[in-house]
RNA sequence: UCCUCAGUAGCUCAAUGGCAGAGCGACCGGCUGUUAACCGGUAGGUUGCAGGUUCGAGUCCUGCCUGGGGAGCCA
């Protein structure tokens, strides 16, 4: 007897037709008569279920089948049969259903709908519902996707260290990491800390970002990129931020900030392409119960053009807009977050690169313009999310960099070796940051980042 | 951290200050093709917690807890 799954069955179901096979999976729903029942099946192996039909007259445990409840496990022996004029195209007839394991009336996952707000609560249960299925296994197509397209273009891939010593980057507040017993010596109570005695003999963190060190393999390699885990410490309550989440973050070496939009514009083209070939009933469930204009939307992002602007034209834009906004618009302060899906959402209806910020609100490390003013730093901004890539063209100049080094007070002593990338071969280069799960959250329109991560930690929140 | 809304059966939600209810789920029964089936019945409650006002509080007041949404910060 073939043991298949119920991805073989829907993609190669010609030559099952008529077959006797084997399948195990879970009951999503049983729906018994009196002398025959249906149960829907799901394997994990695709977003569908398969119908299974069972009948009084081939079962011997007939009623033991017909009570079996939701979540129930089961493996079953039947034939496929083509169906073409009912609601599903094949089902299987079940000569055997044998159970494997039971799921008793409590089980919380119901064939009715749920808030999402309980389904996290149930984060363990949550993947075997459509929206979680579909959730999980466009982030696992996702994540396979973005290594394919650096790994075509014959980037490196680069594993940048999960615990660091530096915490320059001003990115939020850090986890600590240490060894040192809180209880006991050496931290005592109004004394200040001796690292000296800790695992690094120096303060540790868990990384806000890569990009330093993904700077120094671009500095070998040309084209790098990172995609890992990082982490912040921010009391943020919000749908769209996580202590814990994934970023991919290229860098590519002689290269500027064209180079490096036109990188992150067909990054998101080949990302939608990918999903909308590979995970056609996935997307389609998206489009029908989370985000009615999803697919129209994510095609279209796909042959337009991206809009490119100096944010200097965006607080135009936005002065001479007759929305009425929160925060004043004003040249020097940052965007807000209205400003942003105003300009993506209102005026553009596409993705935006705002490009040319002024130096006062970025990093220390983004190219220093000709004006003297602005930064070659981008942003981009995106209907839904807003912003979703942030990066910049790097200031490879040594003298330039100390001096913002300087404004930002940040010591040289620290970022040694990232001052010797400039001292040794140091070239123009640029790099930009893709928050991952904000990504997932723009290509299937789920709202809340804490339904786009399998077990989300966010402020008060470690279950799981 | 700030603003705001909410918390009632396992879930989703009702209930003018006056008998705490429905649908789904569960359980029992019915049904010869169901599609989150359908039909009949049964069980299921410390109304988030602690106080207060009132003849009477799910409902009004105070404090706390938890969750949602928005903002800040950012990816």
């Amino acid at each position: 007897m073939e043991k298949v799954t119920v991805r073989q069955l829907i993609r190669e179901t010609d030559t099952y037709d008529n077959k006797q096979l084997s399948l195990s999976g879970w009951i999503r729903n049983n729906r018994d008569q009196k002398s025959f029942g249906f149960i829907s099946l799901n394997d994990g192996t695709h977003f569908n279920t398969i119908q299974i039909v069972y009948e009084n007259e081939f079962l011997s445990n007939y009623d033991q089948v017909a009570r079996l409840g939701v979540g129930t496990a089961i493996s079953v022996t039947g034939q496929l049969v083509l169906t073409p004029q009912a609601r599903q195209p094949f089902e299987i007839k079940a000569t055997e259903i044998v159970l494997e394991g039971d799921s008793p009336a409590d089980y919380p996952i119901q064939p009715k709908r749920h808030s999402r707000e309980f389904l996290r609560e149930v984060a363990h249960l949550r993947p075997r519902t459509n929206l979680f299925s579909a959730v999980f296994r466009i982030r696992s197509l996702l994540a396979y996707a973005i290594h394919q397209f650096f790994q075509d273009k014959g980037f490196v891939y680069l594993h940048a260290p999960i615990i660091t010593a530096s915490d320059t980057e001003g990115a939020g507040e850090l986890f600590r990491v240490t060894t040192l017993d809180p209880t006991g010596h050496p931290i005592a109570k109004g004394k200040s800390v001796d690292y000296s005695a800790d695992f690094f003999s120096k303060k540790t963190n868990l990384t806000v970002s890569g990009q330093l060190e993904a700077e120094a393999f671009a500095l070998a390699f040309k084209d790098v990129y990172t995609f890992g885990p990082t982490f912040r410490a921010e009391n943020s309550n919000t749908t769209r931020h996580a202590a814990e989440f994934w970023m991919i973050e290229p860098e590519i070496a002689f290269a500027d900030l064209n180079d490096n939009m036109n990188l992150a514009e067909e990054m998101i083209k080949y990302l939608i392409n990918y999903l909308l070939e590979k995970a056609n009933a996935e997307m389609a469930f998206f489009n029908q119960f989370v985000d009615k204009d999803l697919l129209e939307k994510l095609q279209s992002i796909v042959t337009a053009e991206f809009t490119r602007i100096t944010y200097t034209q965006a607080i135009e834009i936005l002065g001479e807009a007759k929305e009425k906004f929160e925060y004043s618009v004003e040249w020097g302060k940052d965007l807000q977050t209205e400003h942003e899906r105003y300009l993506t959402e209102k005026v553009f209806h596409k993705p935006v690169f705002v490009t040319g910020y002024p130096k006062g609100i970025k990093a220390f490390y983004m190219r220093l313009n000709d004006d003297q003013k602005t930064v070659a730093a981008m942003d981009l901004l995106v209907p839904g999310v807003g912003e979703i890539i942030g990066g910049s063209q790097r200031e490879e100049r040594a003298e330039i960099l100390e001096e913002r080094m300087a404004e930002c007070n940040i010591d040289k002593k620290d970022l040694w070796w990232y001052l010797d990338l400039r001292k040794y071969g140091g070239v123009k280069h640029a790099g930009f940051g893709l928050g991952f799960e904000r990504a997932i959250m723009y290509l299937t329109g789920v709202s809340n980042i804490r339904d786009v991560i399998p077990f989300p930690r966010t402020v008060n929140s470690c279950e799981f």
